[in-house]
DNA sequence: GAGAGGCGTGAGAGCGCTCTCACTCGGTCC
DNA sequence: GGACCGAGTGAGAGCGCTCTCACGCCTCTC
C-alpha cells in the first residue's frame, strides 16, 4: 500500500567509520556515552553532526522493546471527555509530561463499537509502552485488554465499579468532584440560600455521581424534588431547569453540575423573570473554556484542573514504566485525586 | 529508564511451527495469503487465533520502512487552531481517517521555541510516514525541515507567503474563509443594512485576511473606520465594538469575524442599550462548540466543516503516501478548499 | 618484574520481520 | 516422452540497532 521510497539516512555503522569506532562505541556514544574515553566521545560526536544522523526508532525498538510512545485512548468521542474543552486541555498536559520525557502520545479514538477491536489490537500490538485510558462506561472492554497483556494503565477519571474490582491497584488521576461540589453549595448556603436546586449529569457517569454525592454531603435532607439530572448540555439544563420550576417554584439557588448545563438553566430563569443572582443564584462546574464567561451573568463555576490531569496521568503512567522487576524495590504509586476550586462571578 | 519487563509475545516463528510452515508462508497469510494453498492458510490463521499471535510492529517498519503513523503537529498551542473546538475536530476527522488505513495519529504539540528542535528531530527520525502540519506563522521552522528530508506533509489552513515561496506545490487544506465571509455579508446587505462593520481577526493569520478580503469583495468601498482589528477572543470583541460604536454610532450591522469575538460584541451591545438585531444586527463565524447557541440572542455565524477539514487532509497526506515511484504515474492531488455556510439565527 | 585487576573497545549474535531467490512438483506443449 | 512453465514453498539474508562477552592494554601491588 503506502510505497514510501525512503530518503536513505545514515545508519550508525556509518558513523562509526567515519568516526574510526566501532558500532558498539558508536551506540554507547549516541546513548550517553558512558565509559567510553573522552577523545572517541567526541569523534563520534563530530560524525553524528556532519552526518545528521538520528537513531532508527524502529531498530532500538526491536532490540530494546521500547517504544516511547504511549497510547492515549478515548473512548465514545461524543462524551464528555472528549467534549470540546476537556480534550484539548487533557492532550496538552498529556503532551507537556511526556515530551519532557521523550515519549510521545498517540492518538486511539474509539468512535463506534467495531473500533475496540483494531484499539485491542493496537495496545496488544506492542507499538506503545503503556496506555492512558479515558473511557467512562463500565462495559468497556479496555480495561480488561491492557490487563491481560500487563499493560501499564493510567485512567483518567475515577472508574466504575465493574472495572476497579478487578484490580484493586488500579491507577487513576480525577478531580475532585464530590469536594468541588461541596465547596459550590456550602457557598451557596454561606450566601443565605435555603431552597438549592441540583441539576446532575447523567448518572451513569461517576463524575455525576460524585457531584451529587458532594451536593448532598451538605445537604443531607434535601428534598428529593430538587434534584433532577440533566446530560451536561445546555438543552438538557433547560429541560431540569423547566422542571425544577414547575416542582418548586420557591427555590432560591441552584446547583448545576457542569457549565453548559448552567448556561441552560440561566436562559429558562430569564425567560421566567427570575433575576440571577437575586432571585436565584446558579453555580455551574467545569470552568473550561469560555462559556464561564460569557454566560450573563457571568457564572460562579467550580474550576477544574484539566491539563494538570493530564500532566498527572502522564507522570504517573512514566512512573510505573520505570518501575524495576524487583516488586520489593517498587515505589508505591497511588491514584491521585487534584483540588478543585470556586470561581466566584456575578451568578452567585 | 523505562525498564519494561516485555510479556513476552509469540513470534512469527511460533506461527509457522504450529502451523507446520516456514516462517515466509506464514508471513504471506498474515499479510494477505497471496499465492498460497488454501488448506495453508487455514492452518495459519488457525494457528494465529491458538497463540494470539499480533506482529511486531517495530520489526516490521525496520523492514518496510513504513510506520503507519503520522505526526500531527500543532505548534503554539495557544493560538486559534488549538483552541478548544478546532483542535478536537481536527483530530476527530484525522483519526477517522487514519483509523480507517491502519495508520495512527501521533501527536507534537510545540509549546516553546526549543520545542521545535524535538519536534524536528522525530520528525526527521523517520518514526512517522507523513506529516499534518498546522503551522501559522511566517517564520516557522516545520515546513523547512519536512521539505529537507522529503517528507510528506499536508497543511491545516492555507500556508503564509514564506512557506508557499519555497513549494508551488504544497498541499493544503482550507475553510473557505472569503468565500463564508462574502455569504455573511452579503446577507446582512439583503437584510438592507448600510453602514456594516467589521471585526477582524488578529491580521498576522491568514484566515483574518482571508475574512476581511470576503468583506471587502462585497463592501469594495467600505468606510475604513468600520473594520477593525480584534483577537478572536470575547474581550477583543469588547474592546473592538466600543471602539466602533465610539466612531461610528450609526452602524447598524457587525461582522465579526469568529463567533468568541461576536459574543464579545453583543455583550457592549446590550450594555450601550443597542438592540439585536433590530438595531445592529450580528453575524459571526466559525459556529464550532455551543458558543453561538449560548449567547443572547443566539448567533447567525458561519459554520466550517472542522471535522472534514481534519479528515481530507489525512486523506490528501494518504494519498501522497501511495504515490509510485515514477513520477509519471502519480495522479495529480491538489489542495482542497472546503466550502462553508451561514447558519441563521436570531442575531441577523 | 610477574601477576592481578580494571577499564575501554570490538566482534558478533540476535531482536522479529519481509522479501528475494532457488527449488520442487504437477501439468502442458510439441 | 522430454523440455518447459508456472504456481507454491522454504532457505536465508538483511533491515539498524543494542548488548553480552572476550580481549588487549595499562596501572597497581608485592
Amino acid at each position: 500500500m503506502h510505497d514510501r521510497t525512503a530518503v536513505s539516512r545514515p545508519t550508525l555503522e556509518a558513523v562509526a567509520a567515519r568516526a574510526g569506532v566501532s558500532r558498539a562505541t558508536a551506540s554507547r556514544v549516541v546513548n550517553g556515552g558512558q565509559g567510553v574515553r573522552t577523545a572517541l566521545v567526541e569523534r563520534v560526536r563530530k560524525a553524528v553532526d556532519e552526518l545528521g544522523y538520528v537513531p532508527n526508532r524502529a531498530a532500538r525498538t526491536l532490540v530494546t522493546r521500547r517504544n516511547d510512545a504511549v497510547g492515549v485512548v478515548i473512548a465514545e468521542p461524543g462524551s464528555r471527555v472528549f467534549s470540546d474543552p476537556f480534550f484539548a486541555r487533557h492532550l496538552r498536559g498529556i503532551s507537556k509530561e511526556l515530551a519532557a520525557h521523550d515519549s510521545q502520545p498517540v492518538l486511539l479514538l474509539v468512535e463506534e463499537a467495531g473500533d475496540y477491536d483494531r484499539v485491542g489490537r493496537y495496545l496488544a500490538g506492542g507499538h506503545v509502552d503503556g496506555a492512558l485510558l479515558f473511557s467512562l462506561h463500565d462495559d468497556d472492554p479496555l480495561p480488561a485488554i491492557t490487563r491481560r497483556i500487563g499493560m501499564p494503565t493510567v485512567y483518567g477519571g475515577r472508574p466504575g465499579r465493574a472495572d476497579a474490582a478487578g484490580d484493586r491497584s488500579l491507577l487513576y488521576v480525577d478531580s475532585d468532584n464530590r469536594g468541588g461540589a461541596r465547596e459550590a453549595v456550602r457557598h451557596l448556603v454561606g450566601l443565605g440560600r435555603r431552597r438549592i436546586a441540583h441539576i446532575a449529569g447523567p448518572l451513569d457517569q461517576v463524575a455525576s455521581v460524585d457531584r451529587l454525592d458532594g451536593f448532598r454531603d451538605v445537604l443531607i435532607d434535601a428534598d428529593p424534588r430538587l434534584i433532577v439530572e440533566g446530560d451536561f448540555t445546555p438543552g438538557g439544563g433547560e429541560r431540569a431547569m423547566a422542571e425544577l420550576l414547575d416542582r418548586c417554584p420557591d427555590l432560591d439557588a441552584v446547583f448545576a453540575a457542569s457549565d453548559l448545563t448552567a448556561s441552560g438553566a440561566l436562559r429558562v430563569l430569564r425567560e421566567r423573570g427570575r433575576r440571577v443572582p437575586e432571585d436565584v443564584a446558579v453555580v455551574g462546574f467545569d470552568d473550561v473554556a469560555e462559556v464561564a464567561e460569557l454566560t450573563d451573568p457571568p457564572l460562579t463555576t467550580v474550576r477544574q484542573d484539566i491539563e494538570g490531569m493530564g500532566r498527572l496521568m502522564a507522570r504517573l503512567l512514566l512512573r510505573s514504566l520505570e518501575e524495576p522487576d524487583d516488586p520489593a524495590e517498587r515505589l508505591p504509586l497511588s491514584s491521585v485525586i487534584i483540588p478543585t476550586r470556586l470561581v466566584r462571578r456575578a451568578s452567585a
